[in-house]
DNA sequence: TATGAATGAGTCTTCATTCAT
DNA sequence: AATGAATGAAGACTCATTCAT
């Protein structure tokens, strides 16, 4: 009867302590999966009782929900911090590399914690809503850096979404480096290359 | 906690049954979930008793182990089947719109069932183990055609890399079209494009 | 996700064990209330595990629910029972001091049973639902043997609804005996007094 | 488990502080049950914290107790008002129509209300004894008037045992009216004629 | 081989009560 | 005296797995 009265804390000390909660799940969740964390564990490693996590959460899945949007727009989108950014066009294989060094860096995220957040999405709508709206931003956001450095903006919505998905990519691998005989400097290199031809076509 | 007796079908019937249960228990994970799939429900699927499962099968994982092995492949990367197969290299344009096309034709599974897939990776390390095998098989399947095809192998491995994601990020967005706006011709030009820019880099 | 898949045994042992069940939890919650009485001692009364209750039954409440189908009508309303019975006119007081007699014989729940019954009615609409047609039978019930009898319908409903009271208290206060100091038969005798006194204003 | 130290309040505004609980405790387990009433509810309803309950109550079923010893004997058992009251003789039919009038008035606790406070009787002892004090008082209550009023005192005890439920369960009747079809008029002239008769037996 | 009833450990969530401030 | 955050035991319910038939 009637939804849990959730607590919105205004302590400091209860601000911090829901943060911890949801750093806490976040990190369990993304270390072992949404299914195999549960609250006691979640509760043991925040250092608080499970009572208390009820008191600042309406149940479980809302404290993924905190979790993602505290850390997973800049891990999993991390392209998104240069919106309204002026690039240098006569050097734009060094801003390229400069985005994606930064990708690279902000892509600190763990590679299981990549794959069970991209799998969350389907189970859960409001999840999957999310990251629709992250994915989205995430190219308005390189369309806008193009126009404002002066590309025309023939087809550059797609132009945009190629270039997000191949950087996306070689971070990816560069983060993971599931394949141990990549030269990551060739690639990245090849990477850039491509997306100054992308955008010169 | 001694390991389950597990029967190896030989009679027609049994292997039928079985390859029953791996696919009805596939089916229903991928439309569902692995968590959100009772072993109850794969073997009412599959029209077995729940007890039969368990002569065929270690445990509920194990269903999905088979299942993977039978069907995640050629679904999870198409790309696969070009092994071998020598390229055009008069009508780049035309061989890549046709492997792109293929593969979007093989990625006839669902979004959710890929999400699905590529979360179980994590949770799981026979599971990863088994898609690393999937991904270099992409990978050496398109690089001994590009060589066969007359290709240089100078960066080879980077290169096929690329295009492999390139490719997959194509098909995912024209499969699952989460993004209205986007025109997919237009998206599959410029990826051909810099994929035979790419080669000749 | 989707209600859980309730079976209905068809088995005679099945059966069997379900009326157990049902025997057992309404038994407990009888005795000691339906929110001090947990699953696990509904299924340690039974002889049964938690978990098949659930193959069984919706939820708890639905135990009690099909514990008052098994047993409330009859162990509340005894009255019930003489329905379509007609009445010897020339020995009224015989025959209405044998409708006492029976029911005080059918009341044998307890008074714990009894008041948990009367309570749950208020916080489950079904519940209610379920005494408001026990009642209703009851009164219909006296009213057809009334007529079938003889009697004339002036006021039938109030007279018959004022009768099954007054049997009701009665029966409580000698089944209960909670005022040690009252003699029955006199109460008894007063009460088939004023029965007829009032099918005769 | 050593017994919580309870405090006497004696300032005035303590004592003010004690009775909001209890009123509100008492209002919302009327409305809501006491098992679907909690204390956190209870406090805030009273306007003080969770922690302040504990000061002045045992425990949460404290609360209830006190809330039955300062509300329920009225409205339970309106009867009890009048006791040493002496009837008018000669208008019996007025004097019993008005403590019906008043015991529907009185019986203004909602219905909810009512049937919870008897099904908490059987969970617990303490209340158990406390409603059979009041049962009692009403059955004095009503002999004593009886008696002043002079009537003999010849089975007076069962007669004023009898009366009383019928009208407690004509109040029922009228208050709660469950049957949509009952005269409710013709219900109270019946009722009234009864106890007359029964008072003359 | 096959069935499906049965098991019981494990999970989320609630809430009476305590305690640091 | 008062607060309200914190505790943790307890309860309803699920489901992978086993077992009697």
């Amino acid at each position: 009867m009637g939804k849990n009265i959730v607590r919105e804390p205004t302590q400091q000390r209860s601000i911090e302590k829901k943060e911890k909660i949801i750093k806490s799940g976040f990190k369990l969740i993304c270390q072992k999966g949404y299914h195999n964390t549960n609250t006691a564990e979640i509760a043991k490693e925040a250092g608080v009782s499970t009572g208390i996590v009820y008191q600042y959460f309406e149940d479980k899945r809302d404290i993924l929900l905190y979790g993602l949007d505290l850390y997973a727009r800049n891990l999993m989108f991390p392209i998104n911090n240069i919106a309204n950014k002026k690039l240098d066009m006569k050097n734009l294989e060094k801003e390229f590399k400069k985005i994606i060094d930064e990708s690279v860096k902000k892509h600190n995220i763990s590679r299981k914690a990549h794959e069970e957040i991209v799998a969350l999405q389907h189970s859960d709508k409001d999840i999957e809503k999310i990251f629709e709206g992250y994915e989205l931003d995430a190219s308005n956001s390189l369309v806008s850096a193009l126009i404002i450095s002066g590309f025309s903006d023939y087809k550059i919505s797609e132009k945009a979404h190629i270039i997000i998905s191949m950087i996306d990519s070689l971070c990816h691998e560069i983060v993971y480096h599931k394949h141990k005989n990549m030269n990551y400097d060739t690639m990245t290199d090849l990477v850039i290359k491509s997306i100054i031809f992308i955008l010169n076509s």
